[in-house]
RNA sequence: GGCGCCGUGGCGGAGUGGUUACGCAGCGGUCUGCAAAACCGCGUACACCGGUUCAAAUCCGGUCGGUGCCUCCA
């Protein structure tokens, strides 16, 4: 398995801490509003990740983090619960949008169940324990507004920041992310924990006789939640490209001020695009899944139309080309319904090399849009020759890896029921009597079940169109 | 201003030194009771200008255009 990482820039084999087993800590979704179909990318590389670490013989042990304490939650929930307390609104809406995240990612054919979610809220005490440790090694230091890391005393001690990006390296000194006003030319110290303001949610925190009442920043979360869940080091990190700076940047000083090592890969997917633009929330360019289902998309024709293109380059989204992907799945959808209509004259087809294709393809860095190009292949020779009886074993095998790899769906189309096999027998009676009335009428009727027949040189073969 | 990325046929999108990826759409044909599918063929794609090379979409340099991060962001 070879993956690009963003530390070295380069694509290189994955080597696991432990033989076997890979570790992932993917960047999860801030449950403040519906996500888009832009975020939704960065969730399917995630799921595309473990599916094809663990088609090339890999355990994976996954986590993924809801962001559910930040500006942005706390103040839509304030808006949209104005009775509740701070804790009970904050925790009304987040948990809301956890459900339609999670009812998301299904529907775009995400597995769910293989990944460990965890709240940022529920683990605090991990976030305050990396914190008091930071402190007392003297990283962070305590300001009017909040617990700070300093970058300079990260260097001092023999640190690299910027292990991700190369940052201009001018006027580091305890300058702070400051809403009001800040300097583009220099960088900046980050929060770790910000004190109580207004109606905000809270939690108690003593710090060096302190009582810092407040809540965590952004980064320290990751921080925590992945070495709680994962230890430290684990191997793979996963983000979108804009999380690089300042959020995983920042995640590695907190992480490494202290211990040597703290995620070995840095995987990250460029964006999806509007026009040419980044679809973003400030743009006012998405769109969400909702959208897609109300023009009459399942949601998997967006997941296919993700998987066409390489998780590193950006992805232009159009309703023209959501329509491509899905005159596409259709075509494998009626490949895939012959497994029921196998012919004993059929010609043999390779599948033990197309599913090695397939596998090999995963393995170089995710190459999905190969992946899919090898399944098209499978599909054309299908199409031409049918499926033999005794290979029925083979292709099933061919497509249960084109679905482990790529989470379509594609073997679990049902045959048909018995009536309509009946009247596929009907139907070749009439043909063979040249009643062509008969054959169209039983045609029509099939159609009107969703069933498609056409006539081959093999026979009748049936789809859902 | 700093650090990057990208520019491929009607559309989307692979390809990183020498054989038309692939998908969608289009045209012509074969097949067919019809339809559909399939198959065969077609359109002389690589932003521009130089350079390296026997050979460049692919490497190097420059130009133009687009775009990302640098501030919350998948």
């Amino acid at each position: 398995m070879k993956l690009h990482n963003t530390l070295t820039k380069t694509t290189e084999p994955f080597k696991p801490l432990q033989t076997g087993l890979a570790t992932i800590y993917s960047c999860g979704p801030t449950v403040y509003d519906h996500i888009h179909i832009g975020n939704l990318r960065a969730f399917i590389m995630a799921d595309s990740l473990r599916r094809c670490l663990e088609t090339n013989g890999y355990r994976v042990q996954q986590v993924m983090n809801y962001t559910d304490v930040d500006d942005k939650t706390i103040a839509r929930s304030q808006k949209d619960f104005p009775d509740d307390s701070p804790e009970e609104a904050l925790k009304n809406l987040t948990r809301k949008y956890e459900d339609i995240f999670t009812q998301d990612m299904q529907l775009i054919g995400n597995d769910v169940k293989s990944v460990k979610f965890v709240r940022a809220t529920e683990s605090i005490e991990a976030m305050q324990q990396l914190i008091k440790q930071l402190y007392d090694a003297k990283f962070a230091y305590l300001a009017d507004d909040g617990v700070y890391f300093s970058i300079q005393k990260y260097r001092d001690s023999g640190k690299k920041y910027g292990q991700l990006l190369k940052l201009d390296t001018k006027n580091t000194s305890e300058s702070r992310i400051n809403n009001d006003e800040y300097d583009k030319e220099s960088v900046h110290d980050f929060a770790l924990w910000k004190l109580h303001k207004g109606t905000e949610p809270g939690w108690e925190f003593e710090l060096d006789g302190h009582s810092l009442f407040g809540r965590p920043g952004w980064h320290i979360e990751c921080s925590a939640m992945s070495s709680t869940n994962l230890g430290q080091p684990f191997d793979i990190h996963t983000g979108g490209v804009d999380n690089i700076f300042p959020h995983h940047e920042n995640e590695i000083a907190q992480s490494t001020a202290l211990q040597d090592n703290y995620a070995n890969y840095f995987v990250h997917n460029e964006h999806l695009l509007v026009d040419g633009r980044k679809m973003s929330k400030s743009l006012n360019n998405f769109f969400t899944l909702q959208d897609i289902e109300d023009k009459g998309f399942d949601p998997l024709i967006f997941r296919m139309l993700v998987l066409q293109a390489h998780y590193r380059s950006q992805l232009n989204f159009t309703w023209e080309s959501l329509e491509a992907a899905q005159n596409r799945l259709q075509g494998y959808d009626a490949m895939t319904v012959q497994q029921w209509q196998t012919s004993k004259t059929a010609d043999e087809i390779n599948f033990k090399d197309i599913e090695e294709e397939m596998k090999r393809r995963a393995a170089d860095d995710m190459d999905t849009p190969q992946v899919l190009a090898a399944l098209s292949n499978l599909t054309k020779a299908v199409d031409a020759n049918g499926i033999a009886t005794k290979q029925l074993d083979d292709f099933r095998s061919a497509l249960a890896t084109a679905d482990a790899i790529l989470g379509l769906n594609l073997l679990s189309q049902p045959d048909i029921d018995s009536e309509q096999k009946q009247l596929l027998k009907d139907r070749q009676k009439a043909r063979d009597a040249k009643d062509w009335a008969t054959t169209d009428a039983i045609r029509d009727k099939l159609l009107e079940d969703g069933i498609a027949v056409r006539d081959t040189p093999n026979g009748q073969i049936w789809s859902r169109p």
